[in-house]
DNA sequence: GTACTTACTTATTAATTAGTAAGTAGTATA
DNA sequence: TATACTACTTACTAATTAATAAGTAAGTAC
């Protein structure tokens, strides 16, 4: 226990400041638009600085992924998600990434990655698989107990609507990158307009 | 007319080549990740002579968006694609989906460019947002056919569903590219058993 | 107060980037 | 045969990239 009753120090959290700022960058602009140095003055230190705590851009890469994916379990392991029937549960998700939209049309870190996926190093493609797998598998799970209880509605299988509709997601926020949120609106819209209202018959 | 009766210059198609090659890198990298250099290796000439062609990268990028467009367009009206029954457009859009999978697990333009679009040359942004505001039109109104003449089942206006169906296609190109075939394959069987056989019923 | 650690800065390297200028070989035109 | 154009190559520049090494100031441990 290094500071027993006193914790003095708020300046340091460069290391959270530098992965702050450089998730946005990448969410904002893509993995390989930016630099050390983009990250350095946005930070008001020196390149080494961001060397010192992150020693090459893969473990910078890889720090964002890995922090993103013990966010997504702390997430869906809250109670006031977790807790929630399927259907709320669904709406959750959605306005997860309807704060993506709202904020700058930042895209999904899958969205964000995709495309370079080749260029990334080995461990930054790793955690992204494990990401996209669990969220995929929660979804499915979301979707199994919705349709059981009639509150979710869709053909086939769980885990196939699951992965049909996180990839409809993160393609929406791309298209609201591209054109503006109003395609996001739509495609967010049709989701809720074939599963969400049960049909009212019986 | 340059050459009447003889046309004796395959040489003379470098132009196109790098065009072709660039294209490729651009599908299976990204935009930001290749170079006059690899081009220049891949086609065994020197840097300069893509600059020759291509001035910048900018107009390299741009030229590949316009001849998408004019390939979308020309396909668009192609009597086999343009005569087809709605039922069977949606399929052939679904072929060349499934083309990209097949070949290297190549993502579509769209997909390719959406992540990095802020960092593109404005005129690569202007045909980008061309191409998909064309084909999300031709889509919508192959959509309103097939369910005018009950062959394709849908629910909600044609132009919302065209925007969400292509933006999950467009998904499910980068989540081939980061898993492997088999979601884009479960993906687009779901869209298949979501649209296209009617209900059997009334 | 000496030793050690943390969190940097300064200075530098090697590689790569897009882009340019000038030269040249081959072909076509007059 | 002179002229000019096409399609390059050679040689170069300036900027940027990730990364490293060495130094330093401030704090902590004992």
């Amino acid at each position: 226990m290094p500071t027993p009753t006193s914790l003095p120090a708020p300046p340091a959290d460069t290391r959270i400041r530098i992965l702050d700022l450089a998730e946005n960058l990448l969410l904002e602009r893509g993995f390989n638009a930016f630099s050390y140095q983009h990250l350095a003055r946005g930070l008001g230190v020196k390149p080494a600085a961001i060397h010192y705590h992150y020693p090459s851009k893969d473990d910078l890469g890889t720090a964002i992924v890995v922090r993103q994916l013990r966010r997504l379990r702390k997430w869906r392991d809250l109670p006031r998600v977790a807790d929630l029937p399927p259907a709320a549960q669904l709406e959750a998700l959605l306005a997860v990434y309807d704060d993506h939209a709202a904020h700058e049309c930042r895209v999904c870190l899958f969205g964000a990655l995709a495309a370079d996926f080749r260029t990334l190093p080995a461990p930054m493609q790793t955690e992204l698989r494990t990401f996209n797998r669990e969220l995929t598998e929660w979804l499915a799970q979301v979707l199994a107990v919705g349709r059981a209880t009639a509150t979710l509605r869709f053909v086939g299988s769980p885990a196939a609507k699951a992965v049909q509709v996180l990839t409809t997601l993160a393609g929406a926020l791309q298209v609201a990158r591209v054109h503006d949120e109003t395609p996001f609106q739509v495609i967010v819209g049709q989701l809720r307009l074939e599963m969400l209202p049960p049909p009212a018959a019986a």
